[in-house]
DNA sequence: TATCGGGTAGACCAATCGGTCTACTAATAT
DNA sequence: ATATTAGTAGACCGATTGGTCTACCCGATA
């Protein structure tokens, strides 16, 4: 990717984190950018294949961002656990790769792309799916059964959305921590 | 209020509901409605009071239908449970009173809404504050201890966040089921 | 009978939307 | 030397945005 390409995308995403996507114009866009307007509709054919391509930067930040987090955790029930710690560490923009919390950029998306058929909604869907295999990763090295290690990923899953929503609407910055021991009595149950 | 103001004022959250705020102008909303625009800007005097105007309405219909299910349980922790059949049976568009599922208004207002300040901001803020409380109610009546009830009914509402959530974004509409379980886990803790 | 508020249809407003295009510059590759 | 590519600034396009306004209609009330 070219330099300009990646500035504008760059861009692109922190605006759209910031205001929304509807509510960002191509003009903010370039304006923020220092690109003139030609630039941008050389790397991009159109707003949409733009949003696209900030979805997909995001994605690449965010998991290894988690990955990486989830690594230092020795034990892989600990590093379940190490998920909400590292989401409260983003709620409270302690994690600077990520910038300041706005919510989960995927599910805002959502909110403004609903169409399940559209290029939009789908990368906000692989997104989740990406997220929900790490997790599975860790959780099947702990749960020999392949169902009962399905459940219980998707379990996790549920409850860090519920933070992540919880963070924003309710601007609760502490929503991830009040599950930790949810979290802890899902682990235990999953043993016995 | 006016029989044209409830007339736009419907068919406004219907719209909005189906595509999103930003992606709703006026226009579409007095062809839909079947109304003179002067007769729009005689009830509402921005898009902004408009939109308040849909969030007010959503609030008192999400919160007398989920009363009523919660009426219908006997006991407090039965109640509790019955959330997450309600929630599924909304997910799965078998309420009608609140009409195809498309993820929680207010979550998708807030995604496009982001400013804290911002009296759409506000009103989600509100109705989430609004079911809180009704939680609140039923798990006090099984939790002695103010501290404790408080927590639970925030963990029982963080869950409840995640499967909205992940019913929309990646279109699980088993995920208040998948809760079930976990929510019961929660309760016997409270107990013990 | 006169007035007035709620209603109609739709012209009109400035501003902005996503997107195209011209004209020009600078660097690179054949 | 020439052609191509990536870049600049910004005029321009039709469509749409939220919002105002005129002109008219209808029913109720004083």
């Amino acid at each position: 990717m070219s330099d300009k390409k990646i500035t504008i995308t760059r861009t692109a995403l922190q605006l759209f984190i910031n205001k929304g996507i509807h509510a960002v114009g191509i003009n903010e866009v370039i304006k923020q950018s220092k690109v003139a307007k030609k630039t941008l509709y050389h790397h991009f054919p159109s707003k949409e294949v733009l949003i696209i391509s900030t979805l997909q930067y995001r994605d690449q930040l965010f998991m290894q961002w988690l990955e990486q987090r989830l690594l230092t955790a020795g034990e892989p029930k600990l590093a379940i656990i190490e998920i909400f710690h590292a989401l409260d560490d983003w709620f409270n923009s302690r994690v600077t790769t990520l910038g300041n919390f706005h919510g989960c950029f995927f599910i805002n998306a959502c909110a403004e792309y609903k169409d399940p058929g559209c290029a939009i909604n789908q990368c906000c869907k692989t997104h989740k799916s990406n997220v929900q295999d790490l997790v599975g990763k860790y959780v099947s090295q702990f749960t020999a059964n392949a169902d009962s290690a399905a459940l219980l990923t998707k379990q996790i899953c549920i409850l860090k959305e519920g933070a992540i929503t919880t963070a924003l609407v309710q601007q609760d910055l502490q929503a991830a921590l009040k599950l930790i021991e949810v979290v802890k009595l899902l682990l235990r149950g999953g043993e016995g």
